[in-house]
RNA sequence: GGCUCCUUAGCUCAACUGAAUAGAGCAUCUGACUACGGAUCAGAAGGUUGCAGGUUUGAAUCCUGCAGGAGUCACCA
């Protein structure tokens, strides 16, 4: 790649002219400003203290030197401390013919040696349904891993599924006691809607008798009265019957598990989301034990004289952290630190990723720390993917308030929106019913899922379900759009003659205009792109990508004839370029899940 | 209260490891050859990057203090 070059030249003039020792990566190298003349740029002032001589006069000696070394630079150009190169028409040509044709582009393939990377995402619990906080978990989930794949890595995505606990309980109890019988098929709920329902009824009774409890004993406050609550003291005993494997307790479990189970796979098949191995608590939940053993010998875990064992973090700036209580049971951190051995081995991963919200971000700072403390040197290779929360205009989701953004309901509103702005452009109505369908689907998914991953991850967002997703401007359908006018482009250019097949005679050495140019040169962006986004695990630098992307190739599509032109060898380069940058545009697209159509 | 994160145009978001005049979309206004697919394109307007200092040739970015917001500080998961 011409960068790499760039870098090269410039650290061996530095070497050369001033004796100054710079690694070719080190060297700032940016793309030029489009007010500026020029491709590339180097900035020049790291070096001038050391050079003893002014900006400009440094600039224009190593500008002299790399022109001279590197055949690609026609020209170069100084303004301040600015060094900008102009590139050859010639190697954008070249670079455009390489790729041609190259499905992958952009793409590594998986390293066959290296050990895989374990990616957890999803992890729902499974008493109530997904929600648009869900929503971002799973699309970031999909996405990194599809990132991740992209940049070379052998990943596998993990599901670790909350399906026991007292939450669970508080399902099964509301419906035995309130649900006479009602099933997904009797109700025709949908299962994880079903059981979503009998935790809020729950909830109902619960709040009411936590009120009459108060009434009846004025002198009781809240916190005594939500203990004493008969429901809950009977949810809790429903926990420990389940604990010791209550027959009956457990099949109602299983049943209305299962109803989630069913429920979840429908919603995880909408979103295009799946999962190499699914885990359980429940099958999950009693590891970690022998690790916290193993610390207690090893002298980093001590006993507190109540029996208890702990982790003193206090050197690491932390508190104390509790991994089994006094009775000898096991917490979520004690669980977390079996699981992250189990799927170590399970896997022979060296790189354990979990996309988790970033309420969480302690347990995994401590986490990580033990595992370190526990002596796995993989603990260094532990990310938390921490992401923020999604915000409702009137503040924060609460399942209990009912200000939920329901997962299914969503996606359901976004396909009927999109089956109307579809009908309005009235450009598919010779599609069968069932393509239009799984167009309209395609639609839909494509504006929410890049609506949410366009977002730099670490950041809250907020979602006005009345007016956010769109479908002008920065948006998935916009992408989607520029892409099936493109294989319009393409299938017609192919249909007048103009070949894809031989990469060899394409034309290579013509006058590129501006606009050629800049698309040219985004899609050489491409494959550093992809480094970038997966160093720092953002789909959003994906997303931001395609979409400058497709607004270069709108921009050259509006004042530049392609099937038009007259020079049939001009008019070949044109086609193959669009050819090229809708392969570019599926690759990107697909990275963040979302399939672009032929035509729409 | 301790710790962590956040604050960029009216709104939603960008700005790679510090670099040239902080960029897009939405909304508002104006325009586009007889539409190679107008879900498009071109343009206008919109900013003291929360505030105050500091470091640097150069700061939205790094440091300090303050204000506002969020999260967390469970022997819940």
């Amino acid at each position: 790649m011409i960068e790499q070059e760039l870098q090269q030249a410039v650290a061996q003039a530095l070497d050369r002219l001033y004796a100054i020792n710079a690694a070719p990566e080190s060297v700032v190298l940016q793309t030029t400003k489009k007010e500026f003349e020029g491709d590339y740029t180097i900035v020049v002032f790291p070096y001038v203290k050391q050079a003893r001589k002014s900006p400009e006069q440094v600039a224009n000696e190593l500008g002299q030197a790399v022109k001279d070394t590197v055949a690609d630079v026609t020209s170069y150009n100084v303004i301040k401390g600015f060094l900008n190169f102009v590139i050859a028409d010639e190697y954008w040509c070249r670079f455009v013919g390489g790729i041609l044709g190259n499905d992958r582009f952009g793409l590594k393939s998986p390293q066959a040696d290296a050990a895989p990377v374990v990616v957890e995402y999803s992890s729902p619990n499974t008493n109530k349904p997904l929600h648009l906080g869900h929503v971002r978990n799973n699309l970031l989930g999909w996405s990194v891993s599809q990132l991740l794949a992209a940049d070379g890595n052998n990943v596998k995505k993990v599901n670790l599924v909350n399906d026991r606990g007292i939450h669970i309980c508080k399902s099964m109890l509301a419906w035995l006691k309130y649900g006479n019988g009602e099933t997904p098929e009797s109700s025709g709920m949908k299962g994880d809607h079903l059981v979503g329902k009998y935790y809020v009824e729950f909830d109902k009774h619960y709040r009411e008798e936590v009120k009459n409890l108060q009434q009846a004993n004025p002198s009781m406050d809240e916190e005594t009265a939500k203990k004493q609550a008969p429901l809950l003291i009977e949810a809790q005993n429903m926990l420990k019957k389940w604990e010791e494997g209550d027959e009956e307790i457990r099949a109602l479990w299983h049943k209305m598990n299962g109803w989630v189970y069913a429920g979840f796979d429908e919603t995880y098949a909408k979103m295009g989301v799946s999962f190499d191995k699914v885990y359980y608590e429940s099958q999950t939940y009693m590891l970690g034990k022998e690790l916290v053993q193993k610390g207690l010998d090893m002298g980093v875990l001590y006993r507190r004289e109540d029996g208890a064992v702990c982790a003193d973090l206090t050197d690491a700036g932390l508190d104390q952290k509790v991994l089994l209580r006094k009775d000898g049971t096991s917490v979520y951190m004690t669980q977390d630190l079996g699981t992250a051995l189990l799927r170590h081995n399970d896997f022979g991963a060296n790189r354990l990723i979990y996309v988790v919200g970033n309420e969480q971000d302690y347990h995994f700072k401590v986490l990580k720390i033990i595992l370190g403390r526990l002596g796995f040197d993989w603990a260094d290779n532990v990310y938390h993917l921490s992401y923020g929360m999604v915000e409702l205009p009137n503040g924060k989701m609460k399942s209990r308030e009912g200000t939920v953004v329901d997962a299914d309901d969503l996606i359901a509103e976004m396909e009927q929106t999109a089956a109307e702005m579809s009908k309005e452009h009235g450009k598919n109505d010779d599609l069968t019913p069932a393509q239009q369908q799984e167009l309209y689907h395609m639609l839909a998914l494509g504006a929410l899922k890049y609506f949410i991953l366009k977002v730099d991850p670490s950041k809250n967002m907020l979602f006005n379900p009345a007016e956010s997703i769109d479908f002008n401007g920065n948006t998935g359908p916009f992408i989607q759009y520029t892409h099936a006018r493109i294989r319009s482009i393409v299938r017609k250019g192919e249909e007048q003659g103009c070949s894809l097949a031989n990469t060899s005679s394409v034309v290579n050495h013509l006058d590129l205009n501006d606009k050629e140019r800049e698309v040219v040169k985004k899609i050489h962006d491409f494959p550093s792109a992809i480094e970038q986004a997966a160093a720092s695990y953002s789909p959003a630098m994906i997303a931001n990508y395609t979409y400058d992307l497709a607004k270069a190739f709108n921009s050259f599509y509006q004042d530049t004839p392609i099937l038009r032109e007259e020079n049939s060898d001009i008019k070949r380069f044109r086609v193959c370029l669009c050819a090229v940058v809708a392969q570019t545009i599926k690759n990107a697209m697909n990275i963040l899940g979302i399939d672009v159509p032929e035509r729409m």
